[in-house]
DNA sequence: AAACCCTACTTAAACGTTAAAGTAGCCTAA
DNA sequence: TTAGGCTACTTTAACGTTTAAGTAGGGTTT
């Protein structure tokens, strides 16, 4: 029913394949002939049928996202910056939301897949990379977002997970803290990246970390804020109990102060409080929220511009971007006794492979 | 490069369209050609073109959906729960953030339009009707998702704003307010609508409402909390301030709690506060913030069903699916002072913490 | 034994587009 | 004058699938 090439060519009496040419610029048609074309596409209001031409020209224009949690409002914002920069360029991004769920997030992909996307941005809920053997099948080019795998060669966009770690357990430290807890997730580099930056930044100022210090748990089922929640409630049964803590995003912490403030302790005063990810409305919190910046928008455009470059061939070097993260100090850190020296780094990209 | 039905076919001595034959189960095949032809599909894990199918079937199996913003959770949670209904039955979900932007909002819709999908979902952040020409004329079935327009046909899914903003301005007059000022959005049917339950809401326990105490911002270029606290910064610069303020969302009511804080009155003692949406965070807002819950996924599920349907042609009725909203009360309402009876009509007042 | 009906296939055509190759008609050069 | 080269088209084929129509070969009915 809608209008089809054929219908505007008949109208004018001349070929399809001459008013394609005109839709795609093509150099080889008179003036007036283009102009009559123009003039008809617009009166019919022609829509060209994407589905017919990614047939022919094996491209769809259509670039595939798999996020594990498109409710946790940084995966939101990396989607609004790949989209802002893909959409520039003529392409649509298809989001797909794997709910932490592998064996969900394969289902998903397989169907991108089927759709012939372009290319692939993964943010994986896997805890291996096995799952990427099925893109490279498929021969579709993939990058890898925020979370990687070790070993793994593929393209990746993200943050400095081990100086993210480092940065907010050191800030932590300069404020007194002495018994940090880290509270993670399993199996995804970004927790066990960042736990590394915080056993790299306990070694450097020879605190120990004791056994149950450290707590890593799957969300698979729970909202992430629940997670926290009850990681604190176990962690608030150990005496003495941590007088810092350090999440490795911003809804565990959510859950955490919860936790905390329900425990009748404050914060920071009794414990001190770190994120992950500095989501908008940390600053809004029971108490307002200390994290540490990703600038997740930044890296959606980021991980959007390989992705194109990948499609168009070219050779992609360096192939890991990782984005300097940024201490932002809020209360929920800052005890009075310290002196705290905040250590805010000019937000650059830093390129490394 | 991928594996396509004629390879399978020719590996096997059959034709293609036997091939597809099994592929969808059709009966005309003998067990044994079935079984032959499903194990090689297997061997060669077969992903069926789907941009060739949709080009002869005429049906993509891809449903648009397009948000005034993805980053905003309640538009996210939508869209989880239309992605987990589609997706059960073989669709999926191509979601568009229009930024708030109706200029960009077109074109993302143009977008779908060009990929032929099903059905589209649309939130609109038009404010007037106009833009569904587009969609008519595509021919493409539609419905509208939170924000309606008055004396516009289409079906609807969404909660009964007038009733959620009588719901919230009540319990907030229930709480002892007098003064309460309204914050909402511009030319979109929720803030509409809400506001003229907050009017009722005032009509009815006679309280009147002076000019200013109503505040209509569009949040096109800003962020919603920053709507909120601009608007809040200006209201308490009236002598006497407001008592009590419902905002028609809940990012807005987290601007204003930040506003009030910042002024150093207190909440809800001095003002209480109540928003809507009930985001996930609002119990760990510096306030626990008090809020009009719409069942954001049930949203979500209800349109992707409607959309279903419509592609279905069965005959939808009603056209119109209203959620009842359910108050959710927490501190940044009430007040010790006064004796708090927040019996809401028919469905009760949900206490959370 | 002719007519018919099944079963299990195959063949032909179509979906809307693009890529590649072909061509008519005119102009220019040797 | 003839070849060659432009310009502005057209024709043909293809992309991977489905739909509709056709058919070979066997069995059953009458």
């Amino acid at each position: 029913m809608p209008v089809r090439l054929k219908d505007i060519a008949d109208d004018l009496g001349v070929s399809v394949v001459t008013v394609s040419k005109v839709l795609r610029n093509h150099g080889d048609i008179s003036r007036e002939t283009r102009d009559r074309v123009l003039k008809r596409i617009k009166e019919l209001n022609y829509q060209p049928n994407l589905a017919a031409r990614a047939l022919v020209t094996g491209r769809t224009h259509l670039i595939g996202l798999v996020v594990p949690d498109l409710v946790h409002q940084f995966f939101a914002q990396v989607a609004k910056g790949a989209s802002h920069v893909l959409r520039k360029r003529g392409y649509s991004l298809i989001i797909s939301s794997s709910e932490e769920d592998p064996a969900l997030e394969n289902e998903e992909i397989s169907q991108l897949l089927s759709r012939r996307i372009d290319a692939l941005i993964v943010a994986s809920s896997h805890s291996t990379p096995a799952f990427l053997q099925q893109i490279e099948d498929a021969q579709i080019p993939y990058l890898l977002l925020d979370r990687k795998f070790s070993g793994c060669e593929a393209c990746f966009v993200g943050i400095d997970d081990r100086k993210a770690g480092e940065l907010a357990t050191t800030h932590l430290i300069e404020n007194g803290c002495q018994r940090i807890a880290y509270i993670g997730g399993k199996n995804v580099s970004t927790a066990i990246n960042r736990l590394e930056g915080f056993r790299k930044a306990m070694a450097a100022h020879r605190l120990p970390i004791h056994e149950g210090q450290i707590t890593c748990r799957s969300h698979f089922d729970d909202a992430a804020d629940i997670t926290g929640y009850k990681a604190m409630k176990t962690l608030l049964r150990r005496k003495p109990h941590p007088d810092g803590i350090f999440c490795y995003n911003d809804p565990v912490a959510t859950g955490v102060m919860q936790a905390i403030i329900e425990a009748g302790l404050r914060i920071p005063e009794d414990i001190a409080l770190i994120g992950c990810g500095n989501v908008r409305y940390a600053s809004a919190l029971r108490v307002p929220l200390s994290s540490v910046d990703q600038d997740c928008e930044l890296m959606g455009e980021q991980a959007a511009a390989i992705a194109l470059d990948l499609i168009a061939g070219k050779v992609v070097t360096p192939k890991t971007v990782l984005l300097e993260p940024r201490l932002i100090v809020r209360k929920s850190s800052v005890r009075p006794a310290a002196n705290s020296n905040p250590v805010s780094k000019p937000n650059r990209a830093v390129v490394s492979k």
